[in-house]
DNA sequence: ATACAATGTCGTTGTTCAACGACATGGATC
DNA sequence: GATCCATGTCGTTGAACAACGACATTGTAT
């Protein structure tokens, strides 16, 4: 049911629903209505609405926006096929 | 000099040239060309040099499929203001 | 230096984005 | 049920995207 992946106990994001949910999650973790994060962000609204339930086309520049916005760390994990375990999806 | 910024040992990623940085040194690693990402991406060539070169308006689902082919799990660390220590960008 | 591959740039074309206003739903409270 | 407020949706509009072919540049061999 889950949108993220697991691998171990850490948390991945594969896919836009997957980036929009921690987007939405985040923001309610703060405390912030979509109108709030919307305008500090610097974008409309109904982009984060758009976002927040996935959109593909949405652009990098304005998530990394949203991730500072909202004290997000992006990190970058490279990892072998060999590695793979126990994958979690949808 | 670096676009990356670090906080600890960790590599975090907070501009869309970061993130083509990233991207760059990755494809390297796995010793392809632009044209062999961008072929196994399904995107044109001239995207992936845009995006390698830092365009923000690049779309999100399009990096997240180049992270995915590119073997790079993303990881979202929320962080506390308190935990700011020495910050570097470009 | 010439040949070849990899990378970068410049048009054009059709598609999609993001902003905006207006309106519709959903929840919660009174 | 009426009133808020937060969230979601539907037009339109102007700007930017991604694909493509063609060409220029760079690098690396031999």
């Amino acid at each position: 049911m889950s949108t993220f992946v697991y691998r171990g106990d850490t948390v991945y994001y594969r896919t836009p629903k997957a980036i929009g949910h921690a987007i939405r999650n985040r923001r309610q973790e703060l405390t912030l209505t979509q109108s709030d994060l919307a305008r500090k962000m610097g974008v409309s609204r109904q982009w984060l609405v758009a976002v927040e339930r996935g959109k593909p086309g949405a652009e990098l520049g304005l998530i990394l926006r949203g991730f500072n916005v909202l004290r997000m760390s992006v990190r970058l994990v490279p990892y072998d096929v060999t590695d793979r375990e126990e994958i979690t999806q949808d």
